[in-house]
DNA sequence: AACTATTTATAAGA
DNA sequence: TTCTTATAAATAGTT
């Protein structure tokens, strides 16, 4: 149709081709409206120009014509997306419900949003709650006596270090006021530097006794529990 | 281009546009692939008969079409799903956590899975559910001592209706004590039928006596409280 | 489904 | 681009 014949294959020519596009394009998409109109069917055209330009056309709606293919087809591009969006919009409802639920229940349970229960209701919470109580007070008393049995073994531990630091003491002490002695009777004579170490630790014991005495801080009660299990002074909160 | 011109509207007899259909389908779909194959351009057409039959044509293949389609357009029909069902996925997420955390502490608060918690924490769980428990008490009672007032209001009104039903009674027990008399020493004189429904009402009540005294069932009071508000002889639990 | 008179589309040119 | 026009192509009505 038109001045000479042509064969149906890429026209080499930018310029002819485009033209052509435009007439060939026109003349289908009218093609395309007569028969949606004539024939009652429905029609979805897309065209991209070599250009990269869209042209459409459909007697209805582009998204119908495509959600219908697909269900004509192979079911499996959109509906898979927005079956999955149901699904998760489903799954929100039913978490958004239940923790809602729970929440009402949780605000009942802190002794709030009280309004709309009966006594019953009520006297329900009140019993859970206390069983919840004494559970917590049960579980409560058992790490506190735990903490209190630990922190007495480790104090336990530490009286002995201490008894066993107090008696070294002690001797060394005794040892002390012996060595004094002779220090005084025999004084000048074999005096090696042994002697003046001796001496050194002597002066630097008593100045520690105050020292030990305080970090310790229960030397008076040494004597009396050197025998059986040793109680301690302190106690926990 | 026929025998004669149409006007480009519905085909009504079915056959015709059938017939119709077919024709220009098949001069559409070939001018769909010249255009594609002359103009070097995609093409994608989609069209459904009346009757619902699918055809389709394209160069290159549907799925790229559409796809291309959405993109120049306004990018809204498969992103949006597959977008909306990640939205919906992480919100069920969100969700999932939140009821998560409130069923821990839930179950914390019922005095459950304690494990994990210092003693610190469970002070704090002992006090909120102190405080809880306090409040949920007060409610009780609130509600109960409303309950109690009501009963009493209630019982108050019961009671004076019950007074006066005895008072009633009382008297038509007297005038039926002094008709007694009067058929008694007038015998036979002036029977009348009205005296005989008398006679009647009398035997009746001596029958409800019974019935009313432990219907009522606190008649001993009945002399103190005539003056004075009456306080009921029931207590509530 | 084929025929064909006629309309319509369009290739080439302006 | 748009118009013109000769001609190819499409198709309405018919068989």
């Amino acid at each position: 149709m038109g001045r000479g014949k042509i064969v149906i294959e890429r026209i080499e020519n930018t310029t002819s081709r485009q033209v052509t596009f435009s007439k060939r394009r026109t003349g289908l998409f009218k093609k395309a409206r007569e028969l949606a109109i004539l024939c009652d069917a429905e029609v979805g055209l897309i065209v991209f120009s070599s250009t990269g330009r869209l042209y459409d056309f459909t007697n209805t709606s582009m998204k119908s014509v495509i959600e219908r293919y697909h269900e004509a087809k192979d079911h499996h591009v959109i509906m898979s997306a927005t079956a999955e969006a149901k699904l998760w919009q489903r799954e929100v409802g039913i978490l958004r419900q239940q923790l809602h639920n729970l929440q009402e229940h949780h605000l009942q349970l802190m002794g709030q949003q009280l309004s709309g229960l009966d006594v019953k209701d009520l006297q329900n919470l009140e019993n859970t709650l206390e069983m919840s109580l004494r559970n917590i007070r049960l579980k409560k008393d058992q790490l506190m006596t735990d903490q209190i049995q630990e922190l007495n073994t480790k104090g336990s531990l530490i009286h002995k270090e201490n008894i066993e630091l107090y008696n070294k003491f002690n001797r060394i002490h005794q040892e002390n006021t012996k060595l004094k002695k002779k220090v005084v009777y025999g004084q000048g004579v074999n005096e090696h530097p042994t002697d003046t170490a001796v001496k050194h630790r002597i002066v630097n014991l008593e100045d520690e006794d105050v020292a030990v005495n305080l970090e310790l801080s229960q030397p008076q009660n040494v004597e009396s529990e050197k025998s059986g299990t040793p109680s301690l002074g302190f106690q926990l909160q």
